[in-house]
DNA sequence: GCCAACGTTGGC
DNA sequence: GCCAACGTTGGC
C-alpha cells in the first residue's frame, strides 16, 4: 500500500463566524499589492508596478500568481466586475498606494498553476480541479500624489486612538495579505488624502 | 541583510 | 486536532 498522501488544507469549509448573527461584510473596494522593483525569483523578474500595467495591451492584465487562500478567496468569491482597487507598491524603496485599478473580469482559473515551468506552478492543481484563481484588472488612474505606507501608518496609529477611519485598515491589521478588502469609509478617507498635503 | 509576523506543512 | 518546524512576506 502506498502511503496515504495528506491533502493540502484548502480552507473550503465555512469557518464558524465569531459573531453568529452578524452577516458577512460585503466589500466593494480592494487593495492589491505588487512589486514595482526588480526582484529575481527562479530566474524570473517579479517586477510589475503601476507603470507596467499602464503599458499592457488595453492597460489590462491578469492578476496571476496569488498563492494564499485568503487572498484567493477574496478574488474568487467577492470581487465583482466594475469594482475598484488601490494598486499598492510593496517590497520597494517607497511602499505605498500608487494608483487606482478596476476589476474588468471576474475570477477564473490562474493558468500559471498548470505550467511546470512557471514560478507559481502547483503540482496539486488540475484543470478539473483548479486551486488558484485570478481576476483581470485595468489601469484607471495614478494617484494625484503618492500615498506612502509611512503616511498611512501614522494615520492608522492616530486613528486607533481616536477611532478614526483607518483604525482597522487591513494593510496593518493583516499586513501580509496581498489582496485585501478596503471598507467604504477607508476608501473615501484615503481618496481625500490626495487633495491634502502630507501630514496636514 | 535582518527578522517579526504569520501562513502552511505534516508528524503525532 | 494540536502544534512545532519551516517557509515566506515585506517593512525596516
Amino acid at each position: 500500500m502506498p502511503p496515504k498522501r495528506r491533502l493540502k488544507s484548502d480552507n473550503e469549509k465555512p469557518k464558524k463566524s465569531k459573531s453568529e448573527n452578524a452577516p458577512p461584510e460585503v466589500f466593494t473596494h480592494w487593495l492589491m499589492k505588487s512589486e514595482p522593483e526588480t526582484r529575481m525569483q527562479k530566474g524570473v523578474d517579479m517586477k510589475f508596478g503601476l507603470e507596467d500595467l499602464k503599458k499592457c495591451p488595453e492597460q489590462t492584465a491578469c492578476w496571476d500568481g496569488v498563492r494564499n487562500y485568503q487572498a484567493r478567496n477574496f478574488m474568487r468569491d467577492q470581487m465583482r466586475l466594475g469594482q475598484s482597487a488601490f494598486f499598492y507598491h510593496s517590497n520597494c524603496k517607497e511602499p505605498g498606494i500608487a494608483g487606482v485599478i478596476q476589476i474588468v473580469k471576474e475570477s477564473y482559473p490562474d493558468h500559471t498553476q498548470f505550467d511546470k515551468k512557471d514560478v507559481h506552478y502547483d503540482s496539486t492543481a488540475s484543470k478539473d480541479n483548479p486551486r488558484w484563481f485570478m481576476v483581470d484588472v485595468k489601469y484607471e488612474r495614478t494617484m494625484k500624489r503618492f500615498i506612502s505606507l509611512a503616511e498611512l501608518k501614522v494615520l492608522h496609529l492616530e486613528h486607533k486612538q481616536t477611532g478614526g477611519p483607518l483604525r482597522d485598515l487591513a494593510l496593518f491589521t493583516r499586513a501580509r495579505l496581498s489582496v485585501q478588502p478596503v471598507r467604504e469609509e477607508e476608501w473615501q478617507y484615503i481618496l481625500s488624502l490626495e487633495d491634502q498635503e502630507e501630514g496636514s
